[in-house]
RNA sequence: CGGGGUGUAGCGCAGCCCGGUAGCGCACCUGAAUGGGGUUCAGGUGGUCGCAGGUUCAAAUCCUGUCACCCCGACCA
């Protein structure tokens, strides 16, 4: 590739609205353009890059024995009406109408289509396991498209899909997902980790997602340097929490309030005047009591019936838990309104007593035995203090629905979890039965028995995939790929001068690793040297071979790995091709 | 969806309050010099000032509407 005839559009400066690394080096390498909000258009090193992630995906999916098909974008509503995901999925699903007035999704997923194709050609058990798989453009209505392809509406993802007869053989297929993943992603140069996940609106009981540990990344991830255990945040689960009952010494009092139970047993419910105060932390520093003893009731509406939910004062719920826990097709905060019609109190002052009719309570485990706490109550500017919760409130459900926070306790050995940030490039998931049995995509077994399939889902964010490998190699010059899927291998730059002689050298050093089988760009254009080292920088190829009056004058040129960064070493003009041969072979892992 | 902001040349911006023939830097084109880290000089191309309506002798500028984009937030009682 001749720089002077293809199309890299690099830019000097930086685009005003570009915030993190990976948005900004797409964009001034000229890899990338924004076409409309979250919308991109791929440009030539860009699509190369994609291309060689899709590659490596390939070639791993095809060792677990994947076959690759393509799906449509378009999806009939019907489809999604059988899962109910017309409905569930929400205004993330892009919606459309065609002339005849047919409603059609843009596919952001392809469970319904693949089960639609796989129930119409499975009937026998000897039929499984099957193993598809499609590199396609999705399409998302994100609410807020952001940091560029890392949050994106339209986007290129790897989603494949496998059907078994029973869970045994969804474990092996899911087993050497995570496999091949791990492959994939090491090849692509990512320094990233499989953490446990809540499988949200794609649904199923067990999932991994594959996260790019990076400042920039929107995922948070707990995990326990001292056991291993790693969760995302909606996932993660902790260990007890230091109680915080009264009369305990605050979070000292180990034994979950047993200790000081009789004393603050005891204690009465008192109505206390909260003046304006809606707060938990309000609430506590006006009553002069830790946050952790007051107790937040947040009121949620699932599928129109009102769920009280209880946490401690200084922590949250986890909606992902929350949602999960309640299995209905849409779970919300409730108004204002309907606060005060269930329980007779203004948004602020909700508590867990006296509530009109019996509602279903959910509450944090950790205030199984939470005595003299403090609870709104149910009225305006007024609060109860002295709640035992067991006592109280007896029809509690003790359900994990807790924030995990950094501090909090590994749920597995104890130790304090960590908080860090990743950008998620992939997710397994056991889906189960969830598609198959909604749709009726059934087999038959061996006893003739007819049964439903059983399937798992596994995605790649490909797009997402490149943006974090940026994010993970780049410097303040530009990006510095990973070797496995730079856009090409070398980059000749002949310092062109009066002088054609570094041209002439030049253009047989790049025919000579083209005969050999390497993507080389040429950097023909007429600039001086310093906007071809910049450019370079810039766009990151990892061998950099400098052909200079200068060295040419000793019959040298000079190579730098590491996308220019690396050392110069100075290599005869004859043996120059031979020795970038030897080196290209053994980074890019050819022997 | 709520709040804030911005739309003026390919990119980054000024001009708008205080209406009067649209400007700067980069990029681009031409010429010359230069030639190992975004060089220099000279000359040039390019804009219905997002769109629509209104006020006015006159609108990038004031008013109304609309569209697009960006940022923050989206209910933790």
């Amino acid at each position: 590739m001749r720089w002077s005839r293809t199309f890299i559009p690099t830019l000097k400066e930086t685009p005003s609205d570009a915030e993190v690394a990976s948005h900004r080096l797409m964009l001034r390498a000229g890899m990338l353009r924004k076409l409309s909000s979250g919308i991109y258009c791929h440009l030539p090193l860009g699509q190369r890059v994609i291309q060689k992630v899709e590659r490596i995906v390939r070639e791993e999916l095809a060792r677990i024995g994947a076959e690759e098909l393509l799906l449509p974008v378009l999806h009939p509503a019907e489809l999604w009406q059988e899962t109910r995901r017309w409905d569930i999925y929400g205004p993330e699903l892009m919606r459309l109408t065609d002339r005849h007035d047919r409603q059609f999704a843009l596919g952001p997923t392809h469970e319904e289509v693949i089960t639609d194709v796989v129930r119409g050609e499975v009937r026998s058990y000897r039929q499984l396991p099957l193993n598809l798989y499609q590199i396609q453009t999705k399409f998302r209505d994100e609410i807020r498209p952001r940091f560029g392809v890392l949050r994106s509406r339209e986007f290129i993802m790897k989603d494949a899909y496998s059907f078994h007869a029973d869970e045994a053989s969804l474990g092996e297929a899911y087993d050497a997902y995570r496999e091949a993943y791990s492959r994939i992603f090491a090849r692509c140069g990512l320094d990233f980790r499989a953490v446990l996940a809540d499988s949200g609106a794609i649904g199923g009981a067990v999932s991994e997602e594959f996260m790019v540990l990076a400042s920039s990344g929107e995922s948070e991830v707990l995990s326990c340097c001292s056991c291993g255990y790693a969760a995302t945040s909606e996932k993660a689960a902790a260990g007890a929490l230091a109680s915080a009952n009264a009369g305990a010494g605050g979070a000292q009092a180990g034994a979950v309030g047993e200790a000081s139970g009789q004393r603050d047993g005891q204690r009465d419910l008192r109505r206390v005047d909260t003046p304006g105060k809606t707060s938990a932390a309000e609430v506590a520093e006006f009553l002069g009591v830790p946050v952790a003893r007051t107790l937040k009731t947040l009121v949620y509406v699932a599928d129109g019936t009102p769920v009280f939910v209880m946490v401690r004062g200084d922590r949250e719920v986890n909606e992902a838990k929350l949602f999960g826990h309640l299995q209905a097709a849409t779970v919300r905060l409730a108004t204002p309104e309907e606060i005060r019609s269930e329980t007779g109190g203004p948004l602020g002052f909700s508590g867990p007593v006296g509530l009109p009719g019996m509602p279903r309570i959910l509450a944090d485990p950790n205030l199984r035995g939470a005595r003299g706490s403090v609870v709104g109550a149910n009225a305006a500017d007024a609060h109860l203090t002295g709640m035992d919760l067991e006592r109280d409130v007896p029809q509690a459900e003790f359900v994990d629905l807790l924030q995990v926070a950094a501090g909090d306790p590994c749920p597995r050995c104890g130790a304090s979890l960590e908080s860090s940030r990743g950008i998620e490039v992939g997710q397994i998931f056991k889906l189960g039965d969830k598609y198959s049995k909604a749709m009726g995509a059934t087999f038959l077994d061996e006893s003739g028995a007819q049964r439903t399939l059983i399937m798992g889902c596994y995605g790649i964010g490909i797009t997402r995939t490149v943006a974090a490998a940026i994010e993970q190699h780049h410097d303040e010059r530009g990006i510095r790929w990973p070797p496995a899927i730079a856009p090409m291998q070398v980059e000749v730059v002949p310092l062109a001068a009066r002088d054609p002689a570094p041209m002439r050298v030049g253009e047989e050093l790049y025919e000579g690793l083209m005969e050999r089988g390497w993507e080389v760009l040429l950097d023909d254009r007429d600039e001086r040297p310093g906007v071809k080292f910049a450019d370079a920088d810039l766009i990151g190829i990892p061998f950099r071979l400098v052909v200079g009056e200068r060295g040419l004058k000793n019959g040298m040129v000079e190579l730098r790995a590491d996308a220019g960064r690396g050392d110069a070493e100075t290599l005869p003009v004859d043996g120059a091709v031979a020795t970038l041969d030897a080196r290209l072979r053994q980074a890019m892992g050819r022997a």
